[in-house]
DNA sequence: CCTGTCAACTACAACGTTGTAGTATAACAA
DNA sequence: TTGTTATACTACAACGTTGTAGTTGACAGG
């Protein structure tokens, strides 16, 4: 990179010292309207502008926010990121993006290496891994080295710090509801395993509008994927157990999945069983994304709102920034 | 944001020199290896990480790739960003993502807000309106700065820098040699204005591809999106005209898209009309997504190979500061 | 004529790191 | 004894910036 030019090199060549004209830049009371004229108009000449590497150093901090999600190809994640940034960027700070892949050991080292003294604060979403495992050491480390985060979506009750989610349960209860006041009696869930918080929440929901509608729970009714990894080798496994419970379950007419590619899965396995959709069985999903829209015929929805998501989550972030540094 | 242990506190909490500290941290053969053993247990016991941000500013280089995409929600530059990690990831460096939103405005800004110091290098993917104005100044001056620059897929022969692109042309004259030998005749095709150039280009393959196959180019089967922002209302508009265009050719027998949602809408008007896939209409989309996956009945797609686009555009602007920074 | 005050500057340290140049000590040869 | 050499360090400058603490010289008040 060709070197931009510097509070030195201008102080050399307009005979100043180096204070005076960073101080003459910044239109301090303590410098002569001549000497600030002249200085700001070479300035501007040679298109100064501070290096900013020097001003973290100085400052220890960065302006710069770090992300992690468990995956860059899906719509609500891109949604979030969307949201972040258009807040982020409002107010000053630049967003440094990383996967962890839904693998634990990528999400520790995504946060060591941006804990690096890159980012000042974190927005995580944890990957299925680490629900699974229930281990939360990386995550507290870093709050004990008091960078804060934000999560939002995959959370823990284990870590003590900002989150942000939707109301996973009220909206799945919602979703169910909507299903049953279409006079559904027999609801398909195809949710995740309890580990990810999401997926158990969701489950809930679904749980206690069955009760409050009197309606039995029954558990062949119940689809738990357990997909760490999002292959195709899952997704057609997906499908063949939506197909197996159609089979031992005639009477299915609602169809309740708590994702987007479970939503499409089941439309598509429907579609080959030839059932008339949403006549015979109606299909609802949480969902926030493109398949959706196009997908034949349409999918009823769950808006997850990404992009609120992400702005808040980044307003709690630059709040707690903001008030830290206050602190210092 | 706590400090972390740095090395003149190390030196003075082990009364050596910071240069001692810093050369015994480094295994330097100037230190004994008394010192040498105190100093690393010391480091390791108080989880010494060295300041990237000091580094930066001594080397003057920040270990960071910045990447400008036109837009997030696409699953093609989603793929590509994932190949862009894994490989920078792989050779040190850390990624920033920003977006442009299809706007010229916005990718000015980006750059200027990146070229601050931030990142070594640049990976860009032009937006449409920078395509349409053909303005490419912002990317001019940053390349006269000596900030090395590659594009990717959304390029432009006015600019002298590294770029990678699939054989647009190549691809488009495939798909539509394929549409051609199922005994297709009437082929639509859905591509975008010209002044992008991935549109023109895979419009050049189509038309070379009909040429070969001494099959006589019809206005009337090209439609041309303009779509400068990708809104609902565009879709429907898109919805229509490919609407309009079946009626008033009957004989339509394949669809030759650009891209996945032009594929997607072109489906979604097919099955509206009762038209049967792939028997009375093929269709073929230039595409990496996810739509095709989940679509009934299956698209034929051309890949994109967008994680490869992703990899190679990183190998070349690495390579490329590297060889930059021999010749300081 | 001395003291004080003000304007308009400059010097310096610090942020954390590294490489170069320099120093102190000891061992050893001439 | 003196000089050489190796070992094991330390000092310093530099990367670019900013804030605090000086330093000048001019001029007014007593």
């Amino acid at each position: 990179m060709k070197k931009r030019i510097t509070l030195k090199e201008i102080a050399n060549e307009l005979n100043y010292s180096i204070s005076t004209v960073s101080k003459a830049l910044k239109n301090s009371s303590e410098i002569g309207d001549d000497a600030k004229e002249k200085i700001k108009a070479f300035a501007k000449l040679y298109n100064y502008k501070p290096n900013n590497v020097a001003l973290s150093l100085k400052n220890r901090k960065t302006k710069t926010i770090g992300v992690i999600i468990p995956e860059m190809v899906h719509y609500f994640f891109s949604k979030v990121i969307m949201g972040i940034e258009k807040h982020a960027k409002k107010k000053g700070y630049n967003v440094i993006i990383s996967v962890s892949n839904e693998s634990f050991e990528k999400e520790v080292l995504n946060i060591e290496t941006l804990v690096d003294g890159q980012i000042d604060g974190l927005i995580i979403s944890l990957s299925k891994e680490t629900m699974l495992k229930q281990d939360f050491h990386h995550i507290n480390e870093t709050l004990d080295l008091e960078i804060p985060i934000v999560l939002f979506d995959r959370v823990s009750n284990n870590i003590y710090c900002d989150k942000v989610i939707i109301d996973d349960i009220e909206g799945a209860k919602k979703a169910t509801n909507h299903l049953i006041s279409n006079e559904r009696k027999n609801i398909l869930l195809i949710t995740t395993e309890d580990y990810v918080n999401v997926g158990r929440l969701r489950t809930m929901g679904y749980v206690e509008s069955l009760k409050e509608n009197n309606i039995e729970l029954d558990n062949n009714l119940i689809i738990k994927v357990d997909d760490k990894k999002s292959s195709e080798k899952e997704l057609s496994n997906i499908e063949q157990r939506i197909q197996n419970a159609l089979k031992s379950n005639k009477s299915i007419d609602g169809i309740f999945a708590v994702n987007e590619i479970y939503a499409a899965s089941a439309l598509k396995v429907l579609k080959k069983n030839n059932k008339k959709i949403p006549e015979e069985v109606e299909v609802i999903g949480f969902t926030d994304g493109v398949i959706s829209r196009f997908s034949d015929p349409s999918l009823t929805t769950v808006d997850q709102h990404g992009e609120t998501i992400g702005k808040e989550a980044c307003k709690m972030l630059i709040d707690r920034l903001n008030s830290s540094k206050k602190s210092i």
